[in-house]
DNA sequence: CATGAATGAGAATTCATTCAT
DNA sequence: TATGAATGAATTCTCATTCAT
């Protein structure tokens, strides 16, 4: 019925099976169940589509993160807000393969851009009150979040692909390795 | 003179200035100064001029490694070649962005995507050592390495798009946080 | 209207006009005043519209063959049919220049090639009753059809060079020919 | 060490394997083992040299259908011509082939069919003797000549194509109708 | 709103021919 | 004379987008 929500599903499912360039809206527009013509009442241009998307999947990732910070010391606030990070991409691996493969591309809007860093908000504050504390590592929260995003990224690269999705302990290690690396 | 090089040189600059699916052959040829048919003396289809690219990326960065892994502990070994494995990239940021982009594309063939990792030979060896003499945490060496590249190129990504590829401190910081998240 | 009606008769048109790899596509669809697209919304290659250009003319043949074929002895019966069949491609020389020069090509399939045969039916059945009643030479009824078929076309490409579409007499004399080098 | 006479082989091979247009000028310096630029000191463009491979065949035909035409009588004559002319195709396959192949293709100059016509002269003298002496059908002797050669080469097509080119009936057959076709 | 046939600009690739060695 | 790397015009085919129904 939500045409849109099909749109953006399929689109996905497409786009990470053949990659954004080899998925023709034609193909979307059959998956969806919809008419080629359909697509663009709901997104002016292609690009806008991959821009929703990315979105969309932003938006799921902070409801599901959002759910539980209530917790009080910084670093059981870190494990946990790293665990249901990780695991919503280790549940989602269509989301992951897409963040993955857009993340960096042009076709994203700075725009975009700007709203998919809204996800690591209360991340952020957890950051800048460790760092307060004298908890965290004095280095440039940016430079923390990079590091510590690009680590996330390519340790589920490898775990997804290697079929390690339901293995816990790799899990833990991984929030063993993050926590280490930014802790003074 | 080597048209080779040049129909190397001309693709990665254009595949980084414009996205690789934006950057038509006809657009290498005319940037290499060769006619459109040359390329294809040297390279049977763009995706085997992307993987040349690729590996040719790989080579470079393997001998720049290489100089210098003299040093015996594996602390400092460690060290070293993390520094030198980023100040390659900060220095070439061209290299840095066509890896960046093309890294996790189904473009590179599996041949390619494995002679690529040899650059990273010396680092496991590292590893290895560091985890026999207890050094370093007792992880599977993979998960180790994914997480120690993708945090090294999600920084790099950061540093490079804020124009801090001069910014020494970063690098030491960025070095702190990796051996911290490794070792015991 | 009829958009893959117009693109047959284009092809045809200009496939007999200037060789078939002497004809673009961009030219049939400039001739069938649609757009480029189009063609290939309705054959996948250039290969495909070939095919079912050969299919489109031998489904025209058999039509207008079949009309007549209600003669009992087997002679008139040979007759009509040969007279009907030359009357056809001499009448729609164009017809007749595709078929000669597309009959031997890889290009057609084995299925399109066997499709094509269907044309032939009524007539093995001729030569096959007037062999048993010994009208018919007692030759392998293959090697009896490619005889006359060959001749027919050697002979339709003389008399369609050298404008005798319309000289009956000419028909009547390949007709005896090919009467009298099958009957006992 | 013949350069001219490598390149004739070369292409007639690699032009009956492979169709024509679909064999490269590259391809077949290769096949010859001479370099690209050889081939064009001896012919000065891919169209010359179909037309010097036609004028080559036609050549070896008239060499072969030449050496024996000493008989007397109108049809031992004609029987004679008609066998050598069938076995010398049955026995060069290739070469028949590439004829039938390019027999009617605008490649070929009006001089070139020209100067193939020639094949036919020994034929051509039988058939006008056979009319002055009543035995052969009173019809345009070039509506019986593209009759029969027509249905000369459509009965090769087909016996090559089969494997009959042993089958020494066959060709009784064929020159039986042959024969018959004509005889007044 | 929904549809999907029509469109045509644009991309990858091929290959006959040239010419410097 | 022999060579084969270099060339670029020409060709097939794709696909984002539009618009009449």
């Amino acid at each position: 019925m939500d045409k849109r929500l099909q749109i953006i599903e399929a689109g996905m499912k497409l786009f990470v099976e053949n990659d954004i360039q080899a998925t023709p809206m034609s193909a979307i527009a059959k998956e969806a169940g919809t008419g080629m013509g359909t697509i663009y009442n709901y997104f002016a241009t292609k690009e806008e589509l991959i821009n929703e998307i990315y979105l969309f999947i932003k938006q799921k990732q902070l409801q599901h993160a959002s759910l539980s910070n209530q917790q009080d010391g910084v670093k059981p606030q870190f494990l946990q807000f790293a665990e249901t990070f990780i695991t919503f991409l280790l549940e989602n691996p269509a989301c992951f393969y897409f963040i993955d493969q857009i993340k960096n591309s042009p076709i994203l809007t700075s725009e975009t851009k700007l709203q998919g860093l809204r996800v690591y908000q209360p991340f952020l504050e957890i950051l800048v009150k460790g760092q307060q504390q004298g908890i965290i590592k004095n280095i440039d929260i940016e430079e923390i979040l990079h590091f510590l995003d690009g680590g996330l990224m390519g340790f589920l690269r490898w775990a997804i692909s290697n079929g390690k999705c339901t293995d816990r302990s790799i899990v833990v290690n991984h929030i063993q390795m993050a926590w280490d690396s930014i802790k003074s």
